[in-house]
DNA sequence: ATTCTTATTGATCATATGATCTGTAAAAGA
DNA sequence: TCTTTTACAGATCATATGATCAATAAGAAT
């Protein structure tokens, strides 16, 4: 089953502050259940943190609450409150804009980790999930979509849909290469530009 | 658990003929495994058609051979293989073979129990995604990439990444849909047909 | 060194789960 | 109607799994 990283069964015992313990569980438990899904069995985290499966439950209530804790740690400070402010902030172009937003929001999300667990608790209906891309749509997209109008010169104006086309296009690299573990270039830079461009050239917009 | 559907428990034993039994078994797996993942549990998926646990694995040595027998029935045409010629036939406007892949194509996978296993098998790591996504890129987005290029009358050619990015951009609606359960319009034609244009336009290539 | 606190373990429980096997009854053939 | 075949159900097994609890020992306090 587990066959990640073995623990020295010789380790001797060690005694570690509560806090400290149980951030060290989360930060495995996230590892652990971004690796082999939110139904990974608690005795395969307990060996892989080489500690035992009964201390897990000394941390956490049950398993639930500790999946819970894994959300509270992986969705923390995923969308940087400051962005709806940066993004409409006409002083600066847009295309400047968009790039500044999707380099940092792409290495924000661009990790093994977080695309995993998002998956894995999309699939299950997580109401965490929901909140996320609503909060997602409500602040960056929406926003986004007034700043495009407001810069756009042509008749035709993108809606809702086709921005998240462009959207879904940028994630979707980080798809291919955490979820379906396909060979991709180590840097997004060029093809997260080329997308935003592409856009921008179609609405008519400055680009630089 | 499984709150789905629950079946008449007066309901009369039946007798059908095994390719016919068989055959059910299958495509209540596939509907069952789409929705829970394929860590479903046999008594539930059982109760949900109406049959014994036991019944299951008299017609599956057992469940990963019932899970390799949702695979077939899942990814079995789902790459028309008459696409790569159609995508190469230049008598057609670039364009108009695009649109007519997309179209058919998102008709093909925009669909609850594909999009769900596709995933669900992708996160797991099976081996049938690996081969899909390769087949994928070989038979359909590498052809494209080449006649794209042969239409192109511009110096900045589309590189496989660009590829991707429109791809991506269009499957991420069905993942919208399907695994976040996000509401969409019910018609994606327009949206598909925005992202080829604004693909199209990007390398200077005529649109009709 | 000794005592005390408590983080950690090991044994254990109840239930869930994949899988097996024997008996039963539905449907076909005589 | 009687016989035969076999699809199917019900009982059961072995193991896995989440969870509990009393006993233990690491490390701090004295």
């Amino acid at each position: 089953m587990d066959n990640a990283e073995t623990v020295d069964p010789k380790a001797k015992r060690r005694r570690l502050p509560p806090v400290e313990r149980r951030q060290q569980i989360v930060d495995g438990a996230v590892a652990f259940f971004a690796e082999v899904g939110l139904e990974g069995k608690t005795r395969d985290l307990a060996r892989r943190l080489g500690i035992t499966q009964s201390l897990l439950f000394n941390y956490f209530e049950n398993k639930e609450s500790l999946i819970e804790a894994v959300y509270d740690q992986v969705y923390i400070d995923r969308l940087s409150p400051e962005w709806p402010h940066r993004l409409a902030d006409r002083s600066v172009p847009l295309r400047s804009r968009l790039l500044a937003f999707y380099k940092d929001y792409s290495t924000l999300i661009f990790e093994y980790e977080w695309m995993r667990i998002f998956m894995f608790s999309g699939l299950a209906g997580a109401e965490l999930n929901r909140r996320y891309l609503e909060h997602l749509n409500k602040m960056i997209l929406h926003p986004l979509l007034n700043e495009i109008h407001a810069a756009s010169s042509k008749s035709m104006m993108p809606d809702m849909e086709d921005l998240w086309n462009l959207h879904g296009g940028i994630v979707y690299i980080g798809i291919r290469q955490h979820i379906y573990r396909m060979p991709c270039p180590e840097d997004h830079g060029p093809a997260i530009e080329n997308a935003i461009d592409r856009f921008l050239q179609a609405f008519a917009i400055e680009q630089d």
